[in-house]
DNA sequence: CACTTACGCAACTGTCTGGTTGCACTATAC
DNA sequence: GTATAGTGCAACCAGACAGTTGCGTAAGTG
């Protein structure tokens, strides 16, 4: 999981956390730890865990204020993971798109291929 | 994880499964989990666990051929992921953008606010 | 037919994770 | 100074998860 990307979709994968981010991402001025606890049905200490996740994956990060830890969100730290998505997305369906154009030209679907290894790098 | 956006997360939180997911992907016909396996450090069993959580994350979809199982990659499945982080992404980074403009005109960052309950619903 | 190959199922292991409780420490308020 | 939040740290638990091995079954191939 060192990657960042894997950081990201692992942080994001969980709903509570996913709900905090909003909520965190919601005050400018940021939240603490135990606030957020009040509005959930979980203990201070699990949402200190998942704040910390949060940071780790660079979704937020914390500020220093008297006795309280104040989490800030980090909007910009998603986006990569969301073009890795849109890429593939668009990368695949255009994919698609030629294959269903071969289809209807009635070609063969590259029958040389098959058992190929197909986790070698494409030419 | 019963919903389907932690899903879709979850699955792409695993280098091997997004490496997988590519492998797939680059095949319109489909790839087989033993064939997948041979470029893999890992086993076969392993790839079909990978596979199946594709699978019931709704990012790939199998169909049988003979004796085989050929793996397809569904890339639409993606796109809701893909969307909620890149909606997310740009309406923080907005509030940021509004906030820093406050803090231009020195104006205080909605001290009322401090303390409140930060996971009820904004108005 | 026998042989090979691809798949399916089950058990087992080590590690990660979401969550808890309990306690110590520190800063503010009275 | 004493009481009161707010935070930090550590131990602990149940369940999920990545990965393995072993074995059984089904489908092509000689």
């Amino acid at each position: 999981m060192s990657d960042t990307l894997s950081g990201v979709f692992a942080a994001l994968a969980d709903p509570t956390r996913r709900r905090l981010l909003d909520a965190v991402a919601a005050r400018p001025d940021g939240a603490t730890a135990t606030e957020l606890a009040r509005g959930l049905p979980v203990t201070r200490q699990a949402v200190v865990k998942h704040l910390q996740v949060l940071v780790r994956a660079g979704l937020a990060e914390t500020r220093r204020d008297g006795r309280e830890v104040r989490y800030l969100a980090r909007p910009s730290s998603a986006r990569p993971a969301g073009a890795w998505i849109d890429e593939r997305a668009t990368a695949w369906e255009r994919r698609l798109e030629r294959l269903s154009t071969l289809v209807d030209a009635r070609a063969p679907v590259d029958p040389a291929r098959h058992g190929e290894d197909p986790m070698a790098p494409l030419d």
